[in-house]
DNA sequence: CTACTTTTTCCACTCACAGGACAAAGGGGT
DNA sequence: ACCCCTTTGTCCTGTGAGTGGAAAAAGTAG
């Protein structure tokens, strides 16, 4: 199938896209209800959108008592790819225009193989989703990669942990290699957007996403858009000191967030204690596997080790230090906790709460919700639909 | 005078009418280099703004090298109310439309007294200004209370340092007795709506102020706009933990910062190193005075007192820290140190500066100004002014 | 005094949009 | 089956915002 290319003409166009895209197929009609244009406008504006074939008309509508209407929806041909790349593995998915997921591959990878390695893996990965029958071809992708972005131009800056990336040109890159328009962003900025968009954060317009994965970081969200900051580099709290004169960190300093709490941060401890024989659970495991990580911790915790949950509450405790000076400087309506360990689930999630609710104020905390995300290793690959989705349906 | 009660009628009226206050006057002609506007449609919009008398015309304007134009500026006869009230003072200043102060009181006084007996001194200095001639009504007032507020109705939130306050309708009140449309706000965030219309953040779009006084409290401005967070306590960073286990602090926790570092922390602190003798010359300014304010530390400082200048490093080092922390997270374009302890000057911002620097991430950092605000008392009062300035040149 | 600029006004034309009239299509009661 | 009511879709005209060109007004430079 040719992609399509269309954009919308303008502003009430791209309010329509973007009804369609969070509400589903909706008769004109009920467009109407939601856009504050007479009727005849709003005709007009949904006749033109038909003719660019980004919206098809789709069967009749439920009947409102009166004369039944016909459906628009976005077109169903429509795909969007989304591409999440995380310290030690990639997520692609493919989307329709609504973001629903129709294909999603998870790949181990090392980021530090570099851009180019990394991208044929995309691709490939791409490829095979394009295979099963799923997509022909793209219509936009969003790429996610974990470390500060250039957003305008979609060029990381500085990454710590992907050395190599600094100042690649992803989106342009990419552009090329799909053939289709790129938005590239930090994987937590996705990850806020996707809890967004079809998570737990849907109708709050300021919140915090906390992820807690091979690193820490946190997207922040400012009504309603994701604040990225001066340089790009906002919401990098992993190297917050949580503990003054602390373990030593990468990024030269003492006492960073990460270095006592993160994926890597807890397989090493688990480690030690395993070498240590703090905890025969682990100690197994590591006989086992031949080696620990986050994943050991969480099944021992769930297995009843006190040592393992030991690590977990300490660990949940030190990011609620920090979250809590957070919330007291944003206050957010919201805070959602994601990423890779969040199967360590309500222990961590415990222990941080307690931390944030002690140390905010009251007047932040008061109704302040803290909760798991809710589409786990989704909510970055949706994240990045929605994107690009944002980029497409905005006027040319 | 009477009054003007006029709003602009549409966006582009208020547009010219930001383009007035900020740019002083203009031609007709300068104003459509400005705003994207045919000079027909100029012309009608000006023609209507000087029939509402919000503006006048007023002499000619500089030749640009052909028929010399007549200049447009905001009616010189518009006066606004700026009223900053503080833990223990209240500025009131009133300006003209352009935000220019034309008087400026400040007094002595205690909020805790309550919003009943504050209000009372503010209408007698706000009288005494009209007395002295500045002018005969005002057309808005803006108003700065240190404590949160709920910020579109106007009335102060849970405010720890002000109890009485809590719920009191002050716009609505002040409004009545003023007789002309009111806006209150966080002080700490007028302080940064001064530094931005008039001070040092003028083009920054993403910006902290962090002003210490009684207390410590930080201004965020993300893209050009105050944000007040969820139920308007944002940037209250003074019980962020600095100290952990640190120093029991009213909030009922430990190591709040505003525990170990704010203008009544610094006094409790100065008095017991004059008690214990380990600095004469605070001693002395005790016996002489009877008290020790951060003022005197101050002065004690700049005389070159050592213990007086560890007090304010170490403050300012605990600070930073802070700082460090909030730079991390929200990667702003700049921060700007107000507040009543900016006379501890430069030693203070040294050691701000020192612990920001080693703590945060160099992409956060490295092109990031932290410097003193330049408008010192009078930013509160130029911000309260710019506050409501925003609400009356909005379309109504 | 003349040639050239810039500013301002005036006017005709376009275009987006609202809102009413009317036709089409269906639901439900009798 | 029939009729009336409701909702939906289409058509059409009036209105008001806004554009852009022409010309007048008011300068400057030589």
């Amino acid at each position: 199938m040719r992609r399509m290319t269309a954009r919308p003409a303008n502003a009430h166009q791209a309010r329509l896209l973007r009804l369609l895209r969070d509400g589903g197929p909706n008769s004109r009609a009920q467009l109407g209800d939601q856009v504050d244009l007479s009727r005849s406008k709003l005709a007009v504006e949904v006749d033109r959108l038909l003719e660019t074939e980004l919206v098809v008309a789709d069967g009749l509508a439920a009947s409102r008592g009166g004369r039944r209407s016909h459906n628009i929806r976005l077109n169903p041909h429509l795909r969007l790819l989304g591409v999440d790349i995380g310290a030690t593995s990639v997520d692609v998915a493919v989307t329709n225009a609504e973001l629903e997921i129709l294909g999603h591959i998870n790949q181990p990878m090392d980021v530090r193989d570099g851009p180019v390695a990394v991208f044929e893996q995309v691709l490939s990965m791409a490829a095979k989703l394009k295979a099963s029958g799923l997509a022909e071809g793209f219509d936009g992708a969003g790429i996610g990669v974990p470390g500060p972005v250039r957003f305008p131009e979609g060029i990381p800056v500085a990454p710590p942990i992907m050395p190599g990336w600094d100042g690649f040109p992803v989106r342009e890159a990419l552009s090329q290699d799909l053939g289709c328009p790129v938005m590239v962003d930090n994987d937590v900025n996705l990850m806020a957007m996707g809890e967004q968009h079809a998570g737990v954060a849907r109708t709050v317009p300021d919140f915090l996403c906390v992820k807690i994965g091979t690193g820490i970081g946190c997207g922040i969200v400012v009504g309603g858009e994701v604040y990225r900051g001066t340089t790009g580099s906002a919401g990098d709290i992993g190297h917050i000191q949580a503990v003054p004169d602390g373990r030593p960190c990468a990024c030269g300093n003492r006492g960073c967030l990460e270095a006592h709490f993160s994926g890597a941060a807890l397989a090493r401890d688990a480690l030690e204690a395993a070498q240590q024989q703090l905890s025969a659970e682990l100690a197994s495991r590591l006989e086992t596997n031949g080696t620990l990580s986050a994943v050991d911790v969480a099944a021992a915790a769930a297995a009843g080790d006190a040592t393992a949950i030991d690590l977990i509450r300490e660990g949940g405790s030190r990011t609620g230090q920090v979250i809590a000076g957070l919330v007291s400087f944003f206050n957010p309506g919201l805070v959602v906790i994601g990423g890779g360990v969040t199967g360590l689930g309500h222990t961590l999630l415990a222990a941080i709460r307690t931390q944030v609710y002690r140390q905010s104020l009251p007047l932040a905390t008061g109704n302040l919700p803290i909760v798991l995300g809710e589409l786990g290793p989704t909510a970055g690959v949706i994240g990045a639909a929605r994107l690009i989705s944002d980029h497409l349906f905005s006027p040319a």
